[in-house]
DNA sequence: CAGATCCTGTCT
DNA sequence: AGACAGGATCTG
């Protein structure tokens, strides 16, 4: 679920159902996710209204006239549930709206987080301050990607996870990002030839952009009343696809790196 | 840098 | 029983 293009479709389905309303409960069913709750989260929020929401890489925003934005984030299992039928152990945080709506903030691994933070000083959360560029964003360029690659030894895969260097980016769309720009994973970040990085910027966009798309496709399903937030279809060229053939023919391999699953093509990738 | 860690669920 | 999962952060 989680990666910028299932947090901005998310936002997005959101947004209807939130923007503008008053929060008429606000009920948290535990004290924390992956790190506690503010203690006054209720009383913050009950009766405030939502002014605006927004994504900041994989966080979601949601801005009240209190002066106060909550900014959430999914984790590897959150989700947002529209109208629940029923309220089961994952239901972590409870919203309901003037008009009735209900969402639950549903999240089974618990690595996600909610939190509170002033809307003026957004850019001065602890998780934003040292974060990198939007990738769909103006600020990333080749230009800012060679320079920010430049010198550095770790392979490309771990330096485009990293959401310093740029923010929102996720293992299945590294990978594919990673095989659109027929750049192998383990290649040093700063070795990779300028050509390739300007292959490299436009393909993360593509399949970020491709991502929103399809995901938006589904909300649909979110707006159904007892929807739930579906993955898009998987048109992914690599990522899961250990063992199948790859557009050109060879075999997708799959190797580990620091704990993680990396999807590649030997042949297309270099 | 890699590795462990936080959790639960699902699939071999 | 064990491997694995879309994330982020801390420790050696």
């Amino acid at each position: 679920m989680p990666e910028l293009p299932e947090v901005e479709t998310t936002v997005r389905g959101l947004r209807p159902v939130l923007e503008g309303q008053t929060l008429t409960s606000v009920e948290p069913r535990r004290a924390d996710l992956r790190f506690a709750f503010p203690a006054d989260l209720r009383q913050r929020l009950t009766g405030a209204r939502v002014t605006g929401l927004g994504r900041r890489a994989k966080y979601g925003l949601i801005a009240t006239d209190r002066g106060d934005t909550m900014i959430f984030h999914l984790g590897m299992s959150g989700r947002w549930r529209l109208d629940p039928s029923d309220i089961g152990k994952h239901d972590h945080l409870l919203l309901e709206t003037g008009e009735g709506r209900r969402l639950s903030l549903n999240d089974p691994r618990r690595f996600g987080s909610v939190d509170l933070f002033p809307t003026e000083k957004l850019v001065d959360y602890p998780a934003f301050v040292a974060m990198g560029p939007e990738p769909l964003g103006p600020e990333f360029t080749p230009a800012y990607l060679a320079r920010a690659l430049e010198g550095r030894t770790a392979p490309i895969k771990a330096l485009l996870l990293d959401q310093r260097v740029v923010a929102g980016l996720g293992n299945i769309y590294v990978c594919e990002a990673l095989h659109m720009a027929g750049i192998s994973p383990t290649r040093a970040g700063g070795r990779i030839a300028t050509k390739r990085l300007e292959a490299l910027v436009p393909a993360i966009r593509a399949v970020l952009e491709a991502a929103i798309e399809a995901g938006g496709s589904t909300l649909r399903d979110y707006a159904r009343p007892d929807g739930e937030l579906g993955y898009f279809a998987k048109q992914w060229r690599v990522y899961g696809r250990e063992g199948e053939p790859c557009l050109c023919g060879q075999t997708v391999k799959r190797r580990v790196d620091s704990g993680r699953s990396t999807f590649f093509c030997a042949r297309c990738q270099r």
